[in-house]
DNA sequence: GTCTATAGCAAGATAGAC
DNA sequence: GTCTATCTTGCTATAGAC
């Protein structure tokens, strides 16, 4: 079992002894706690400190901003994601079970959040945050997420095309990420809708991959896969 | 020039008088300027107050928050989009450029205020909001704009599957988000790459589409719109 | 290296008098 | 409708204690 996800680059927060530790868990953990309960913007950086006992002073000297505390909450939930995703991992070798059981597993850890989620949502939608995927900050998160759709798509017996298959731990987590754009306006009872996007989206997509090497659809695949990398580097 | 664009829901900004009409027009105005010429973050309501010659809380009389101020200066916008398409809709019956030219349009008329635009996105990002493109209170303007694409389909002259036809304007517009979405997040020159994006992507959809008359991928195709079907409808 | 206390800034937003 | 005064909040600064 991997123990560490890849850390967030996001910066040094000094913890040098366990008494400095101890506070900053204590703060993280009062943050989340509040956020939980009253939402990311309803919850001041005053009320944090007083709530958990220590001078705001304190709170910056281990979190630069307000976003790096949800910068931190990523990192857990992505190491409990991983967790989550192993026993279908271990379990089936069938490339529409395994990407069904990661999208499955990363909502799941999600899930008790989802109140909230939306709250900072828009938080993590602005480019220049340190809360965006596809900020800097956390291409550490991503880097590791990716991985575990890598894990996904090698362990399984799926035949792809050997360009795309390149790609496709990329595409997957693309596709995760638009899961979860679906799952924070997913009003439906328990989301049951995100769970049905994507029991019925796996097949398809394992479908859809298996016939990328028809003659047919290569060569649109290919152009498609030209266009991608044209566009992936930044600037 | 138009009027009227789509009314956004957003709620009644009173305009009661004369005077009044042309005080909230000043404060609109001024606002607008001073956002385009030094951005969104660094333009504070104070100073707009301020240039504008009127009080803080007059500002906040006729505009909610500072946000909404950005809304409106949004459905000007958008009002110039369908303008802008026009000459493509009437120059070309090639579904490919119909499309293009449609999303060139779009990202045209959004382009002198890129810089700014991640401000409005952070809010329309959030479900709760009435500015979300989801939200019942956008219902007018994203049915507006469905409607853009609908023409762009129908003045076409591409064979499309009878059952994918009906679904097409939505998805187009769906994908018109997409662009928008990337379009936020690109920082190359003068969003190069989301022309590049939008130049090259269309080509490839108009392929696919003809395509899914084809045997091998028509059961696909159906499958895909029946699961759109079921995950449209709210709850 | 940790932590407190307090003071203060600029900004978004509001209350209530006129 | 319009103003002034005030509140709240993210964040910084400082000075010092253990």
């Amino acid at each position: 079992m991997t123990e560490q996800a890849a850390t967030t680059g996001a910066g040094a927060e000094p913890a040098a002894t366990a008494r400095g530790a101890q506070t900053r868990q204590l703060i993280l953990d009062t943050a989340l706690r509040m956020f939980k309960e009253h939402g990311y913007a309803a919850t001041s950086m005053r009320a944090v400190a007083r709530e958990a006992g220590v001078a705001v002073g304190n709170a910056y000297y281990y979190f630069p901003s307000k976003e790096h505390l949800i910068l931190r909450f990523y990192d857990d939930v992505q190491a409990e994601h991983r967790a989550a995703a192993a026993p279908v991992l271990a379990g089936s070798t069938e490339f529409a079970d395994r990407l069904a059981g990661v999208l499955h597993a990363g909502v799941d850890t999600n899930a008790p959040y989802h109140a909230f989620a939306t709250s900072f949502f828009k938080v993590a939608a602005d480019p220049d945050s340190p809360l965006s995927p596809f900020s800097a900050e956390s291409a550490g998160a991503r880097q590791a997420s990716i991985a575990l759709f890598a894990e996904a798509l090698d362990g399984s017996t799926i035949k792809v095309d050997a360009q795309l298959r390149e790609e496709l731990p990329e595409l997957m987590w693309l596709a995760y990420m638009g899961v979860i754009l679906f799952w924070v306006h997913d009003r439906s009872p328990g989301q049951r809708k995100t769970y049905l996007l994507i029991d019925r989206a796996a097949p398809l997509l394992a479908r859809l991959i298996t016939m990328s090497r028809l003659p047919v659809l290569r060569p649109l695949i290919r152009e498609a896969l030209d266009l991608l990398r044209h566009l992936r580097h930044r600037t």
